[in-house]
DNA sequence: CATGTATTAAGTCAAGTGATTGACTTAGAC
DNA sequence: GTCTAAGTCAATCACTTGACTTAATACATG
C-alpha cells in the first residue's frame, strides 16, 4: 500500500509552490488575453488555475498589478535573452535594418517558441493601453540593457534625423510592434486569415515597414 | 415670488433629456480615458454627470457597451464629416501622400477642434484593444463611406504591392494612427513633452512616417 | 385645466469583489 | 518522533456593482 498518491513524484514544498505559481501565471495570462485584464477577478484566476480557494493569487502574488508584473517579467526575461544574443551577433552597426531586426525578431521568435496558442501579445497590448497598468510594463521594459543598446545604435545610424523625429519614430515602432503582434495573435485565435503564414514572416513584414517608416523623408513645416 | 427656479430658461423635456445625455457622454468619456473603460462603473458615470440617480446611464443608454457605442458614434460622425470634405477635395488621385493625409488629418483636426483636454484618443485606443469592446468600434468604423473610398484610392496607387502586404500595411496604418494620437493625448494630459507642438504637426509626422511605411520595399522571402 | 408620460430621484437587493482570518496539511529541521 | 513553517483551504468581512422598485417632478397633449 502506498503511503499517499504523492510518492510517484516527490514534489518538494518549494517545487509545489513554484508549480502553482506557474499555473496561476498561465491561467491569468490566458484569461486576461481573452476577456480583458480588468474584467477578470483574482477569484476567476485562482479557479482557472485549479486552486480551490480564492486566496491563491493574493498569497503568491499580492494585488492584481503584481500579478500583471509577474506575467510581464516572465516573458520579457525570455525576450531579453534572445535580444541580447541578436545584438551581440550584429554585423554592420551602421545597418538600420539590422537594428530594427533586433527590435522585432526577439519578440516574434519568443512567441513562435511558446507555440500556439499564445496570449502574451494581446495581454501586452492591453496593458500598454490601460492607463493604470501601463506604467508597470513601461517600468519593466526600461530595465532592458539590450533595448537601450539598440536605441543608441539606431541613433548613430540616423544622426541626420532631428531628435524629436527620432523619438517620435521610436514611439511609432514600439506601438506598431506591440499592436501588430497582438493583432496577429487575435487573428490566430479567431481562425481569421492572417497576411503572413508564420511569426517569422510577420516579423519580416514588420521590419520592412519599420525600415521604410524610419528612413522616410521629414517634412520640415506646414 | 418665482414659481420655481426653472423659469429663467425654458428647457423642454426633450431638451433636458438631450442635455443630460450629453453630460453623461462627456463625463463617461473623461472617466473612461482617465481610469479605463472597465474600471469605471455606470454609477460613477452617473454621479460624475451630476445625476442623483445611479441608473441614469442605464436609462438613457442601456448597457455600458451601448454607452461606448454612443461615445464612438458622436466623434466618428464629426470625423467622417471632415473626411468627406477632404476626400472630395483631393487633387491627384495617384498621389499616395494625399490619400494618407485624408486618413490622418480628419482625426487630428477633430481633436484640435474639440480643444484641450481631449479624451477620445485614449478612449479609442482602449476600446480597440479590449477584446469585448473592440467589435463595437470596428463595426462603427466600417460604416464610413469615405474610408472605403480612401482604401480603394490607395489600392489604385499601390497596385504593385501584393494584396496581403497591402492589407497588412493598412492594418499598420490604423494601429499607428489610433495609438499615436492616444500617446500624444496622454502626454498632453501628463504635461509630458511631446515631439510635436500641435495636432497639425503631429499629423505631418504621422503622414511622413506612413508614406515611408507604405512605399517601403517588400522582402520576398525569409 | 386635467391627465398621461417622460425624466429624475431615492432606496433596495442579490451577486460578486478583494482582503483577512484561522484551521488544516505536509515537507523538512532537529 | 516532534516541531516549525510554507502552502492550501474554507469562511467571513466590508464594499461595490448592476438591476430593480417606487416616488416625485415637470412637460405635453387634449
Amino acid at each position: 500500500m502506498v503511503m499517499m498518491n504523492k510518492v510517484d513524484d516527490n514534489p518538494s514544498r518549494a517545487e509545489r509552490a513554484h508549480a502553482t505559481r506557474e499555473l496561476i501565471l498561465t491561467a491569468a495570462e490566458r484569461l486576461f488575453a481573452e476577456h480583458g485584464v480588468l474584467a477578470v477577478s483574482n477569484r476567476q484566476v485562482s479557479e482557472a488555475a485549479g486552486q480551490g480557494n480564492n486566496t491563491a493569487v493574493g498569497y503568491h502574488f499580492g494585488t492584481k498589478a503584481d500579478l500583471v508584473r509577474a506575467i510581464a517579467r516572465k516573458h520579457l526575461a525570455q525576450i531579453e535573452e534572445i535580444r541580447q544574443r541578436m545584438v551581440a551577433d550584429i554585423g554592420d552597426p551602421a545597418d538600420v535594418r539590422a537594428w530594427i531586426t533586433c527590435l522585432v525578431r526577439p519578440v516574434t521568435e519568443h512567441l513562435a517558441e511558446v507555440g500556439s496558442p499564445t496570449w502574451f501579445a494581446r495581454f501586452g497590448a492591453q496593458v500598454m493601453t490601460d492607463p493604470t497598468l501601463r506604467p508597470i510594463l513601461v517600468e519593466e521594459t526600461q530595465s532592458s540593457p539590450s533595448l537601450v543598446r539598440i536605441l543608441s545604435g539606431l541613433n548613430a545610424c540616423l544622426s541626420d534625423l532631428p531628435d524629436d523625429v527620432r523619438a517620435e519614430r521610436y514611439d511609432m515602432a514600439r506601438q506598431l510592434l506591440v499592436h501588430m503582434i497582438a493583432e496577429r495573435e487575435r487573428a490566430l485565435a479567431d481562425n481569421t486569415p492572417t497576411p503572413r503564414a508564420s511569426w517569422h514572416d510577420a516579423a519580416t513584414g514588420l521590419v520592412d515597414a519599420l525600415v521604410g517608416l524610419w528612413l522616410a523623408p521629414v517634412t520640415n513645416d506646414s
